[in-house]
DNA sequence: ATGAAAGCGCTAACAA
DNA sequence: TTGTTAGCGCTTTCAT
């Protein structure tokens, strides 16, 4: 029926010990012993059960990915990112489960308990905003189970995936001040979140760097959502002096200052310059298309899940390896009126 | 260390194969007892070890939910549907693998041969456009693994969740009758998906009904993304006669056509009524907000793994449930000029 | 309605 | 460098 690792053994001459060995990739076996054992393990297409490794060794080559089911980054961002990893799962034969967790209350300290007693995940990869709640890496280091992180706000000690944010927002914002604006805003995102913080960081640095003054009225809470964009915009066009461009810290909240531009009435970019930050597919999607920060999602997944991996092998302990970021101007942002 | 069912046995003062009975809800086992049993199960905080389970049994307590990795509808519907289904899996106790799919060529039959083989999957829940490929059907099928799909074209013997897509359109281009468009196009989407097929009869049929001509000038084909979105606008554009609407069979092309409607300096809807199908965030976050058909996405995921948990549990074979759909009528519709 | 024994397919700890 | 033995935690027979 099943085509055992016993069965291996005996088509090769060898123990089933020596056949688990190969299979883990461990280095005391002679090499001409591994390569009939995987020419064998090819040829009777021998495939290990995922169950019995789990249930005799110390690990179950699966990888959990969390994310935040409350506070959702847009779910386009999250499914690129869960694409990337699973290509890497993909490459180095380990499966993927997919977490939401809800982060309210302690629910998700019973749902990661839950996922490391029950099914031995041996390493979790953790998406933003996620990154950095301490009660959920606590919990992670208790059971000494590794992760990844993705874009996480402190970097000490983590191994994933970051890209330079503050730089990218203040070539943005630079852009921006190139064009002519001396009115800038910017709509911040969730307080707190890294993104949030970087973006606006990269935004202040850029006007210092011009010697530009700092209003602070055209600094705006948002929330990441198109609607919280709708309602920083209209607080901008209400000011005595309105601004002549907007950078929202994500394309949603950029969509949402578009929308309110049409309701009164202004014509981007000719009244009003706006731009966000992901280059979302909403981004050319609008009209006219955002000029954005582009993010390279799929592959920022698939970096984090391989330097999990790495570490996971104990071929190294991982990094956190850092992506590069893209501007993308389009026809959203144009000369200051 | 951790607590095993034979602790439970013990504690409880029964065989370890009547906890074994009571946690597979097997019904030969006296109702005291089995109250006994429970109530140990939860103050020992009992979980079952899904490796050990899979072994040693015929069922894992994992579904895998599957989507074409190469035709991908909009990733947020799908995001949708995987947080339904996962909302569905935690209620009864599974775990849920996303398993993307090349279908180009036959990797894909490895690829389930591999989940069914190596991870036991007990059921599967499948995604459109995948509930129609016949080759994918027959390899779940010659696994004996059940399934259950999410709008399947073919709908005889399928379990799973269905919408009156046709009678959605028909609703839909009815209500841009009513307003008295008598000039109404329609962009189809990708050939001989299900949801291609409905909206293109449900337009028909709601033409046909109110006694209008089916000018096949204004039926453009387009695969769902908004750049055959707007590509198919630019043809309709292009016609000696312009039509007064437009319903495209999805949001994604909806938002090309409002796209290519702008480049044209056409104004929606003054000039031309857009609708499309699916109510995506992005209908709400264009200017103007798109009438559209609302799918219950969530739902249909959770419904969808709910049929297919009935099924695994032999409580009953599963039905195809069918939720309904409504109308969000906004202002991309208007009066015709 | 309940229990005893055997074993699922693999790895751990030890041996050789 | 390779093999032996004993389990991992559960479910399956088959008994009772």
């Amino acid at each position: 029926m099943r085509v055992r690792l016993e069965d291996v053994a005996r088509a090769t001459g060898v123990s089933p010990k020596t056949v688990s060995r190969v299979l883990n990739e461990e280095s005391s076996v002679k090499d001409s012993t591994r390569q009939r054992v995987l020419a064998a393990m090819e040829s009777m297409n021998y495939r290990p059960s995922p169950s019995a490794r789990g249930l005799a060794g110390s690990r179950s080559f699966l990888v959990a990915m969390l994310y935040d089911n409350n506070n959702n980054p847009a779910s386009t961002y999250l499914a690129e990112i869960q694409d990337g990893v699973l290509d890497a799962c993909d490459a180095h034969r380990y499966s993927m489960m997919a977490c939401p967790l809800r982060m309210r209350g302690q629910d998700f300290i019973r749902r990661v308990d839950a996922l490391v007693s029950d099914h031995h995940i041996d390493g979790v990869i953790v998406t933003p905003p996620l990154t950095d709640y301490p009660a959920l890496l606590k919990r992670l280091q208790e059971h000494g189970v590794p992760h990844a992180s993705i874009s996480p706000l402190h970097r000490e000690g983590t191994i994933g995936v970051c890209m330079d944010e503050q730089q990218a927002a203040k070539a943005l914002v630079t852009h921006l001040i190139e064009l002519g604006h001396r009115r800038i805003a910017h709509i911040v995102g969730i307080a707190n979140h890294g993104a949030s913080r970087w973006r606006l960081a990269g935004y202040k640095e850029a006007l210092a760097t011009a010697g530009l003054p700092n209003d602070p009225d055209y600094v705006v809470q948002g929330e990441f959502t198109f609607g919280s964009g709708v309602m920083a915009a209209r607080q901008l066009f209400a000011l005595p002096v309105c601004p002549t461009a907007i950078f929202a810290a994500n394309d949603d909240m950029a969509a949402g200052v578009m929308w309110a531009a049409n309701e009164r009435g202004l014509k981007v970019p000719r009244d009003l310059s706006v731009c966000g930050f992901d280059d979302t597919p909403l981004a050319t999607q609008l009209w006219p298309p955002l000029t954005t920060v582009r993010q390279p999602s799929r592959e920022m997944g698939k970096l984090a899940a391989l330097q999990l991996m790495e570490k996971l092998r104990g071929r190294g302990t991982g990094l956190l390896v850092q992506v590069p970021y893209s501007l993308e101007l389009r026809e959203s942002t144009s000369v200051a009126p």
